[in-house]
DNA sequence: GAGAAGATATTGAATATTCAACCATTCCAT
DNA sequence: ATGGAATGGTTGAATATTCAATATCTTCTC
């Protein structure tokens, strides 16, 4: 039995072979390819997944909402300012915790969530083509242990 | 032979199943890490990036740049506003064609890059132990292949 | 149960990023 | 060679994000 074959990151590797490296060029290039769908409904990304995460029905918290669409507070409050004022969502006080505030997504934010479902779905088989669909699930499954580690 | 056991995305998966959404939570906690690490010498990650690629001692145009550091033209111009006024690095217009302008890295930028990529590298493997050589090796391949089919 | 400590969300000022317009230079076609 | 398109870089205004401070409510402790 021969040891590992792998060898070690060389003191001075290039920059394109180190994980955060390339983890931010692939995000940033898949998530820019689905901001372009999204841009035909006139929503960014994080707006989807805000979308996304409420169509559950259910309230989120805004510390919750904020951990599942990975924004920090101040700018969720923001955001959802915006999407308030255009009727996609609303606030609803806790009545069990009254610190918190529970988010909502109106009818008018589920029917555009469902039309950006299919956007976001239609690339995610765009990509499961181009790139292979053992690929693709490979690659989803080391994404998620790694996250689950490094958390 | 049987057909592929991989079951295509359904229709209302989960946020958490989307590439996308993967590749931007796994970027932004390595990340994240990363940013803590640097920040012992004060630099935010796009400055580790820039002074690794400058570290060669060629000249690259702003635009060369631009791609190899993942930020746009404008906020790159800024950012190397604060480098050379740290005198991290500086300007020579390129006398080839003089539309260009070529940036290089002083001695103290230089420096400044090793200590950093000390930093880098140890977080390297810190993530190669905690997730292993061979996930870590393998999540590389992947993401770079994911890149070469999505540009 | 009163008061301190902790949690949740928002705000306002400082900072950073982006978009569009701009200037300078080079390339290309005539 | 001259005028128009294309390329490379910067700038300024508009926008978005972040940090620190704040307000409100809950929980814990004595």
């Amino acid at each position: 039995m021969v040891k590992s074959q792998i060898k070690p990151l060389p003191k001075n590797a290039p920059i394109t072979e180190h994980l955060a490296y390339l983890l931010a060029q692939a995000s940033r290039e898949i998530n820019r390819q689905l901001d372009a769908r999204l841009r035909q409904e006139g929503v960014p990304i994080e707006q989807w997944r805000i979308l996304k995460v409420l169509s559950d029905g259910k309230g989120h918290s805004m510390g919750e909402l904020a951990d599942a669409v990975l924004l920090n507070h101040p700018t969720l409050t923001k955001m959802i300012d915006r999407m308030a004022s255009d009727a996609l969502v609303y606030r609803l006080q806790d009545a069990d915790d009254r610190r918190k505030v529970l988010m909502y997504c109106s009818d008018r934010g589920r029917a555009l969530a469902q039309r950006l479902n299919l956007l976001a779905h239609s690339q995610e088989e765009h990509i499961a083509e181009n790139y292979g669909n053992r690929a693709t699930e490979d690659l989803k499954r080391l994404l998620e242990s790694l996250i689950e580690r490094a958390g």
